[in-house]
DNA sequence: AAGACGTTTGCAATCGATTGTTGCATGTGT
DNA sequence: ACACATGCAACAATCGATTGCAAACGTCTT
């Protein structure tokens, strides 16, 4: 009688477990693997005793040797807006989309909100070694760093634009036409005072703003205005407010960079009795799935998140097997509802 | 002339960055490491050598030696509710606060959308030999789950309810105080005819709804009605729709179990002419930033989610120090904005 | 009875780092 | 010139698993 079977002591690792089973180490790694090589009466005696104790193998230590750590890297890079904050809806809506596909199958996931100071950012998750592969929300102002990495890091699929003969793999729309259709449904409203609200330094948003320009082009416009806006939710209501106050009239119709801005305006034109659509129109961009749910409902672009999510996972999956899988870019969509 | 200079061969480990600068590995570790007990000048030797072939350690492999991974598990359990989403709001804004908080203590997180099939979802976790200390965003219905676990896994704080003798440490808002405050601000407006609309499996929920009842028994009401929601915001909106086609204006004051429902309320009102608050008085929970940029605006129950996720994460660090932490259950207040 | 073969199991190397101990040169004091 | 302290780097054990290879055993064939 060498324990208190009513309390078992408490099983660290396999040796331990392999000691009172009376077997090598060995042995009991192959059984709780469930492989065939050990017998079958042996393999379920192990199993249980590792059950009854309540052991399971670490999985730092099974991962080092494996060198598989079935963990993927999801990284938001806040290069231009450093207070930007991880709860930016869209960041949410995609990060959760990534997440049940990537624990579909099998994959943790590590999240990391990075603010690039060091140059090397990049480099240091991608070499931690703790991750099989990583997943990029927003190229932000990091083009060329993640060009750099992507030249010797294959398993990296980057939500953005793609720019002709980039090397690093993305998925995302077609940012310039989702901005043009932006711009077509406002000049179609019968606006012709437009102006952009965001920013744009990040490429996606930048390439909204160049859509919108063709739009207005088309229709022999003048370039709209641009509204720069910070992206962190708390300046970015003051921003905001501070731009409708500005422009006043002097705007009829409002592409804003994503529906969080939108509604943002929205709220902030009625503060001010401006009513939207019949003074104003608005158009959103991402389509998430508040944007349905708002008063008025937002008339938006639509990214698709959650088929964009899954095929940044599926090229993923391909690179990290060794193929190569190539940038994906989707069609937005208008979707018209009340504010525009 | 061993290697072409201009494209350094890439170094794997420390052992053949050692060789490569004819010392022990022993020593380049120590001198990637900073350590004075070696010479500076071959210290800086080595880390010049690191740094020129972009050498950085392997980290599972030093976790793994030094058994600390700075690696905290985040974990959404979903028991009650299998399709409910990582990007409902709510979790998002805490996430990203608590995001701040670990990054900003040199912790990575590790995401968890967990459904717990297996009774043993929360030991595989705690378990696994890859998390520092665990996070659990609600209790869901898995009460029992997490008071076995936490008699003897230490780092793991909760956002949720406390009950009187539990062993696991919670942070959350007196739940039962909210929902008493959400009855009183509809009762105060002067509306009898109440209902709650959520569902009361997980216990937060659970205690709001009572809270309610209080203050309805209060005010010498009958028990308000309760509507049973879905979490999921897919099938949230037509359940949310179905409610309120239901009742009509048997109705005319609803405390809504979330800002999220809430909004989903406002909107089906709106749908079908009823105004909000004129006709039908609704408050939301959470306060979440959003909830000031709706229109009409929410009054809602803030669960200041910033305090809350600072106080989770350093009643974590308490306890991975191997102090006890004990429960924090901070008061909720009334945000009166215009919806009730 | 010897050899062939199949099934189980043990041994020991390995993944890539960290760190206590040891040993070898120096330098210092007398 | 000898004893002793000091600084620096090498050696080897360790973290906790996985896995190729070899050995032990039993069974079957000839």
């Amino acid at each position: 009688m060498s324990d208190t079977p009513s309390a078992p002591a408490r099983i660290r690792n396999i040796a331990e477990l392999a000691r009172l089973a009376g077997v090598s180490t060995g042995t009991v790694s192959r059984a709780l693997a469930d492989k065939s090589l050990v017998n079958k009466d042996t393999r379920e005696r192990i199993q249980a005793l590792a059950r009854a104790h309540g052991f399971r193998p670490n999985q730092m230590a099974r991962r080092l040797r494996i060198q598989e750590t079935k963990v993927i890297g999801v990284v938001v890079p806040l290069g231009h807006e450093q207070r930007q904050h991880l709860s930016d809806p869209f960041f949410m809506a995609i990060l959760g989309h990534l997440a049940d596909a990537l624990t579909e199958n099998g994959y943790d996931i590590m999240l990391s909100r990075v603010i690039p100071d060091a140059d090397d950012w990049l480099e240091r998750i991608v070499d931690s070694g703790m991750l099989d592969g990583v997943l990029l929300i927003g190229q932000s102002n990091q083009f060329e760093t993640i060009e750099r990495v992507a030249q010797w890091y294959r398993p990296m699929v980057v939500w953005g634009s793609h720019r002709p003969g980039q090397i690093h793999c993305t998925v995302g729309v077609d940012n310039r036409k989702g901005g043009h259709l932006a711009g077509e449904c406002l000049i179609r409203a019968g606006r012709t005072r437009l102006a952009f609200m965001g920013e744009a330094v990040a490429p996606e948003l930048k390439d909204r703003y160049d859509g919108l320009c063709d739009a207005a082009a088309a229709a022999g416009l003048p370039p709209p205005l641009k509204l720069d806006t910070h992206l962190a939710s708390d300046v970015m209501a003051e921003d905001i407010a501070a731009h409708i106050h500005r422009i006043g009239t002097d705007v009829d119709g409002i592409a804003a960079a994503s529906d969080l801005i939108a509604m943002h305006a929205v709220r902030a034109l009625a503060d001010r009795g401006i009513r939207v659509p019949e003074d104003i129109s608005v158009t959103g961009f991402d389509d998430l799935p508040l944007a349905e749910q708002t008063i008025p409902r937002l008339t938006t672009i639509s990214q698709s998140i959650a088929v964009g999510a899954r095929a940044m996972v599926s090229a993923l999956f391909e690179r990290i097997a060794g193929n190569d899988a190539a940038s994906v870019e989707m069609a937005p969509q208008l979707i018209r509802r009340d504010t525009a």
